[in-house]
DNA sequence: CCTGCTTTAGTGACAATGTCACTGAAGGGG
DNA sequence: CCCCTTCAGTGACATTGTCACTAAAGCAGG
């Protein structure tokens, strides 16, 4: 599968500014490549070799425990670039994240080798690159945070405030919740009820609506 | 204060390798700085504006909550570079980690234009810092994993093998422990009662001694 | 040596969260 | 309409976090 993507190298901060000459040149090495809502970007067996951006779409980050448990550990939205995958090659170390695609994802690779040259070339890029780096190890220290000291009422409400996307009503089942959270099903569903019962919520199968904001933010905010 | 610390270039994998005269040049453009053990090397208020690498000493890395409670995030150890400082100033947001010299400390460090160019023109200086990222993120995604999935038992254990360093007796209060784990100080003597009682541990004020380390080792592996 | 102070550790009650083993309800497909 | 799968609710209990204390250990000054 290969969708027209254009010239992709002006949907990026560390491509944008490069001279034309460098950005043709780009053009041919990279790759572009897709992947379907739900499918899996990388994980713990699928490591790819090569540095990605991501294009076009939204990639969830999770970790998963062996019990079953999941956490989500942040997301990557056009323009970015995900740089667990390199973190990981360079390291040579294992780790048990993965990306699924949270959309329709359309993605450009580049070859270590184009990498590795336009990092030494282009100050640009390596500043891209970079902060690309600083902005996930910033994410991480606040899933930290949270997860440490944070307590679960209060990550819920802002969850939920982070979800919903204008509509005021989210579609996601108790699970998943959990599994944004990395706790589990039935706390989601107690701290749920509770919500219900205040009035902040209003729940069906599958479906929140949000019918406190204002409220939903006091408590998100008490942090 | 100055310490002679003769050619440091030889002791970091980033820069061992590079050629004479650039290293020549790098011992003119950095400054040798110490710390006292105890004393804060970097926090919210005290941004350096530097990339540093560590010569001597350790460093360890940690985060508050506002209760008081605290988590230590990962330890920086000679010939290893202090990222986190880095990932701040480049992208430019708050942060509530803090580095404390666990010993007395002896650091290096760069000018940002010095960083830049030595990450433009070397190969293995920009490999070199890639991977001191790499390491960060993936010694935090343990953190995440640890805190959010593992039962604190087992994270006592683990903490109490990794911090005998051979001599099979700790130094360290209650309190301190559960610095390094992020929990209460209550939750820390109960689980150390525990061992005691099981034989794991001998305790006396501020000092614990491992008496079964293969227990322990049994327990700490049952993550 | 005793006395008083500070630091460290112990305790019980309770709250919050995680786990387990269930039950029951909702919705979709035949 | 019935069956089956998915989703949510429940109560009992374990673990962890919080609070308000008490008690013991070691140090410092007289």
């Amino acid at each position: 599968m290969k969708p027209a993507v254009g010239d992709w190298t002006d949907s990026f901060l560390g491509t944008r500014s490069l001279p034309r000459r460098v950005r043709d040149k780009l053009l041919k090495e990279a790759r572009v490549i897709s992947f379907k809502q739900g499918q899996q970007v990388f994980g713990p067996d699928n490591i790819p070799d090569s540095l990605m951006f991501l294009h076009a779409g939204r990639i969830r980050v999770s970790q998963s425990s062996d019990a079953g448990r999941e956490i989500v550990l942040y997301r990557v939205e056009a323009g970015e670039s995900c740089v667990l995958t390199t973190a990981c090659m360079l390291s040579e170390e294992a780790y048990n994240a993965e990306g699924i695609a949270e959309t329709d994802v359309t993605a450009i690779t580049l070859p270590k080798s184009s990498f590795d040259r336009l990092a030494a070339e282009e100050d640009s890029f390596r500043r891209f690159v970079f902060s690309a780096y600083s902005r996930r190890l910033i994410d991480l220290l606040r899933v930290v945070d949270d997860v440490a000291f944070g307590r679960m009422d209060v990550r819920l409400a802002e969850r939920l405030l982070a979800l919903d996307e204008g509509a005021a009503e989210i579609q996601a089942t108790h699970q998943a919740l959990a599994n944004e959270l990395g706790t589990a099903r039935e706390v989601v569903s107690r701290i749920l009820n509770d919500f219900q019962k205040r009035g902040l919520i209003a729940q069906t199968r599958g479906r929140i609506s949000l019918r406190d904001t204002s409220q939903l933010e006091r408590l998100a905010k008490s942090a």
